[in-house]
DNA sequence: CGCTCGGTTTGACTTTTGTCGAAGGCCGTG
DNA sequence: CACGGCCTTCGACAAAAGTCAAACCGAGCG
């Protein structure tokens, strides 16, 4: 394929420009080709993450209140997304926020494990391009037959792609029917390697979803609204990779959970590096269970959520003290 | 000052440029400042790192030359500037390379070795910014009172300035002249302290120097053209980080080198990675010397240079074999 | 109080870059 | 061998970014 050349050109016209800072004119006639060429040559080349651009997100963990949050709950790191700031759709900047801090914590060589839902998929989405050839990019949970675009498997391969790395999907539904099936399925080679795996991610990235009507695995068909209801009623608090986890980020005794193909929490909480990105601020009680279960240790939310939390945690420490 | 309101501004600004994409005037209008003020700050972004824009060297690494070479020579990376190309300086283009390579070496947290000499102040002077606070970047020889520019702690000082990162600086000369005082010298607390912090290193930085008499030892009086001379008669093969080795690569057994306060080859050697610069095509036999004495785990050369090292390791071989 | 100094900010101008339709080349296919 | 699809390249134009001198602002000082 005619490729090949191109590829070289693309890598030299992106090295003389970005790394030299000749103008595309003075590539061009190094090169000779037209300046047009360059141009494309050089927008291919971002693209592919044949160069990175990438803005420290420093701003915004230096907020005071990211500082106080870090403190309160013991993370070890908390990015804050201003929430007012005029027009621009505050859920995007948390997401924009999102993608910028994850590629900053993505190491070479990482193994990286990725849940899914909307959260994530919009950050893979609007996720910039990297070229990390020794990435390994697995799926943490089973996959959901969705009438969604974001299924597990979509997420896993999207970030794959846009990190150029490895992605390794889970070939296995999220949820079965009998608890019988799961454990066997379970018990599948295939399956028990994926899942042992993921106890040797570097980093995780997820979301946390909510326990209602609105939550993917009603929409999905994966519970009724009523047996969420119910879940609810017995202390269901947020779910994290698929699973339902009550508000101290235990796994909820439940038919439903033991129906999951899934990480496992203790694998998940022996990832170096969770990031979880809250884009909702309706997910507050989720958010706070997957604390409590220790299930972050790197958080990106929004400000009126980190002020919540924040309010939460002072209340708490103020409530023990008396 | 008046450069806090500023620095968040700066930080603002590069985010909705680079993060968020929107063009100049759409961040002023959101910012209420005209144009060519985001202008400015966008500029001031890039040269204070806080935003990073770096290509990817693989291509350099890609070059079937590069693969044999670290084969033949038993080495985890080599980079190959390719020498002939047009008209630019061949010089140039490999400090360049070697800067971008450096960077792409650079991890959060590293502690950072920095010899001098020509080579290593051209990196650093063409070397872009980073944002790396929790970087220290130390000396890894005593101070030349040169008449040059690219005084050791200069090239340590200055690479540690583009990446925002800590500089330790070394208060001691390099050349003493007696054993005696340098022996006192290195027994000092402050000095032991510094050397011993060498083999914690995570990356050196180097070149080699030749043995004659344009050496820059020669150049700053610290040795004459006739002892030089002497040297090489006695064997030695190079200069590094200050010190006189010989063609395997060992410490040569000299007065000199006595007198000498600097890192030790075995502190450089427990540094995990050491990048190794050469430009110049007359330094085949120091860096041979070098190689053999296990000082470098990550070479940067030109083609030319490339070769050579490519046909005397092959020459090497066979003639082992015959 | 008015002055200068260092800096930021601005509008106007220039240069550089992005983009588009058209043209050219290459390859597999009919 | 001609054809059509696909990609690269080109020239020209429009949009965006860079630059510069002049205006502005506030702080310190005589």
């Amino acid at each position: 394929m005619a490729i090949r050349p191109a590829e070289q050109l693309i890598h030299k016209a992106a090295w003389l420009y970005y790394a030299h800072g000749l103008r595309q004119d003075q590539v061009a006639s190094q090169l000779n080709i037209s300046r047009a060429s360059v141009a494309m040559y050089l927008r291919k080349a971002r693209e592919t993450g044949i160069v990175n651009i990438s803005t420290s997100t420093q701003l915004f963990t230096d907020d005071v209140l990211a500082r106080k949050l870090e403190d309160a709950l013991k993370l070890d790191a908390v990015w804050i997304a201003p929430g007012n700031d005029h027009i621009a759709d505050p859920s995007m900047e948390i997401a924009v926020l999102a993608a910028s801090v994850f590629l900053e914590l993505v190491k070479k060589g990482d193994r990286i494990g990725v849940a899914w839902g909307r959260t994530v998929y919009t950050i893979a989405d609007i996720m910039s391009y990297a070229d990390l050839q020794d990435v390994t990019v697995v799926q943490l949970c089973g996959n959901l037959g969705a009438p969604y675009s974001y299924r597990p498997d979509q997420c896993t391969m999207e970030i794959a792609r846009r990190l150029n790395a490895k992605g390794l999907n889970f070939y296995a539904p999220l949820v079965l029917s009998t608890e019988e099936l799961a454990r066997a399925l379970r018990a599948e080679p295939v399956i028990r390697e994926q899942l042992s795996g993921i106890g040797e991610c570097d980093l995780a990235l997820y979301s946390v979803g909510a326990v209602d009507a609105d939550s993917h695995l009603v929409k999905c068909g994966a519970l009724t609204p009523d047996e969420m209801a119910e879940l609810r009623s017995r202390g269901a608090a947020g779910v994290i990779a698929g699973q339902i986890i009550d508000a101290d980020g235990k796994l909820l005794d439940c038919s439903y959970n033991r129906r999951v193909i899934s990480a496992e929490l203790s694998s998940l909480r022996a990832i170096d590096r969770r990031l979880m990105v809250v884009q909702e601020d309706s997910k507050f009680e989720p958010l706070l269970a997957a604390i409590a279960g220790g299930l972050c240790t790197h958080l990106v939310v929004g400000a009126r959520m980190a002020q919540r939390l924040l309010d939460h945690a002072g209340a708490a420490a103020s409530e023990k003290a008396s």
